[in-house]
DNA sequence: GCATCTATGTTATGTTATAACATTTCACAA
DNA sequence: TTGTGAAATGTTATAACATAACATAGATGC
């Protein structure tokens, strides 16, 4: 029973790519709720999971929140910047950066995996306003 | 009544700065009701509210945790490196990488206010056993 | 067909966090 | 000294986020 898991998670992708901030796992719950009523949790963080290992979701660590990737498929860490008025989030990549940070973490001998990079302000349009 | 809060304040300061490792409200929760069975869960996210303000905790967004502050009081955001073996936190500053962050980020006009910056990984202990 | 494997559905519950309101404490003035 | 108000804390309840555990359904090979 692939097909059926196949389809959840194209549904999730397609809700997170219609709108420009994060959604947490119960809105998109929600969303698809309406054409299928008995979905339950577990579905959708499954869902979720598999979009996230692949890449094309995102998951906001500080705001247990999901966004679709802005990108083509990267496989470096984002840069997550996360418009506090508006909720918009812009993503950025840079391996220069990573590069960086992994040599400060790797100092003391540390091996780094996952990167978990976040920034919480303003975006310009909120900002002028 | 404003002792009994510094107190709540200093216990659970006391207690993250007596583990090496996160540990979740519930856990710091746990903790202080030995000593005292009525507290609840407001008492402690209101403490740790505090104690993140000022910098003596920094919260693990992507662990849902918190740690004591492991360094002089710092109003740079911290870098921190998670073991994913053993649960150990090493913390590192670095205004230079924080600078090209906000860079990276201001490049359209962003305007960042708070940087989350987690890595998980593996310490030089656990990666050598 | 039927055994078995894997994905998915389903139920229940665990974990994290906060809203809303009650109570206590304390400062300070009448 | 007692009344009043402000601020912190206590308390109850519940919201929000996440997953364990088991049931079921389809696919695949025998």
């Amino acid at each position: 029973m692939n097909r059926c898991g196949k389809r959840v998670q194209a549904d999730v992708l397609a809700i997170l790519r219609s709108h420009r901030s994060p959604m947490s796992a119960y809105e998109i719950l929600g969303c698809l709720r309406e054409e299928n009523p008995r979905l339950a949790p577990p579905t959708i963080y499954r869902a979720l999971a598999a979009l996230t290992d692949r890449g094309s979701v995102h998951r906001l660590e500080s705001l247990n929140a999901f966004i679709a990737c802005q990108r083509d498929r990267h496989r470096q860490a984002s840069i997550l910047s996360i418009c506090g008025d508006c909720g918009a989030v812009e993503e950025n990549v840079s391996v220069e950066l990573l590069k960086k940070l992994s040599s400060i973490a790797g100092k003391s001998g540390f091996a780094p995996a996952r990167h978990v990079i976040e920034i919480h302000g303003q975006c310009a349009s909120c900002e002028s306003a």
